[in-house]
DNA sequence: CCTACCGATCGGTAGG
DNA sequence: CCTACCGATCGGTAGG
């Protein structure tokens, strides 16, 4: 704790720390983030990094926490207003094109990153990565459904794996974008999406 | 360097240790490596497991190769004898996801995970994943040119496209094999194979 | 390929 | 939020 402070800094400390800690773990990975080297290049002591979260894996679990709501904040909620259905997910897409394309993240969608990192082990990391990007999917596939049973996109189309698709777009996109600088990446994921949601 | 011993058992030995490394890395990724875990698990001292590479990223190296090859031995060489074009291109999209289905390597595709794990770094690893992830790329494009212009798939299809939307197939498929174990995904990726190269 | 060892860094804690 | 410190582990080497 920080009896010297009040809350409200003890906030902020917490806070830069959190936001420090998305932007490395974007290149490094979250097991790649070390306390030692968050202290010094926010020119903290390590107690200090630590301190707010208790351990290091409360820290990532933070940082996690932070990314998707930078994730959401970017990608969803400019689209958040629209009607549920086909529209909206095509925005959606296109928000979600933007955001890669944008390089939100130095190291590329972060999730992609995180869920990559802890896909095959156990624990509380990989837990959480799991339910953010299950909300994801269940989140496109929300609209996909909607657009659908409004006849705004075929009939036999099945909503799971038009958000498994999308998916695979964003995922090529960004290791495109990251890995070899594509610059008509942007362009190729526009022309798949448009194949799979239609025009407009 | 290990003088008590043949040259074939070195390559033995040194084999066992970038085999080992190859399943550790799946999972942990290539930085998760620690030559005292793989010692650990192999029997062998620190100094032996190093050794026949001199360093930890040329051990890394070296897993990374093993691992392109064996991707290619069970996903590419089984087609290879078939004429170039589209139905090459289908049997090994098949393999492809056969492959990911059968959990060849525990921690999903390794080359993913390599590349995400290294895509926004510098140095010899970015460069190798890079290079692999690169060659797949043009392997799969030669093949959708042919495919092309032999009238197999409709004359408007851009072929790096193509090989752009078929790596995003795979990459949702296992993140949805690895991240949720998902037992319909496959079926998945199959459908969304067919949508980009037709029945059969 | 082993033993024995090196300096550096890891996550984390006690006490203020 | 800092100083000072803990045991464990990191990659790697000398010498046999």
């Amino acid at each position: 704790m920080s009896p010297r402070h009040s809350a409200a800094e003890a906030a902020v400390t917490r806070a830069t720390i959190v936001d420090h800690g998305v932007a490395r773990a974007s290149v490094e990975g979250l097991e790649g983030l070390t306390i030692g080297t968050l202290a010094d290049e926010l020119g903290l002591s390590k107690a200090g990094v630590v301190g707010p979260f208790g351990s290091k894996e409360a820290l990532q679990l933070a940082v996690l926490k932070r990314a998707t709501e930078i994730f959401k904040a970017d990608v969803w909620d400019p689209a958040a207003e629209l009607p549920a259905g086909r529209k909206r997910l095509a925005a959606v897409a296109e928000n979600w094109i933007s955001h890669l394309t944008r390089r939100v993240f130095p190291g590329g969608c972060f999730v992609t990153t995180a869920a990559t990192e802890w896909d095959a082990r156990e624990g509380p990391l990989h837990d959480a990565v799991a339910a953010a990007q299950g909300r994801w999917l269940a989140t496109l596939r929300a609209d996909a459904e909607v657009a659908v049973r409004a006849g705004e996109l075929p009939r036999a189309t099945d909503p799971a794996q038009l958000a498994f698709e999308l998916n695979g777009v964003a995922m090529s996109l960004n290791q495109m974008l990251v890995l070899f600088d594509d610059k008509k990446a942007p362009a190729r994921a526009r022309r798949a999406v448009k194949r799979l949601l239609g025009p407009g």
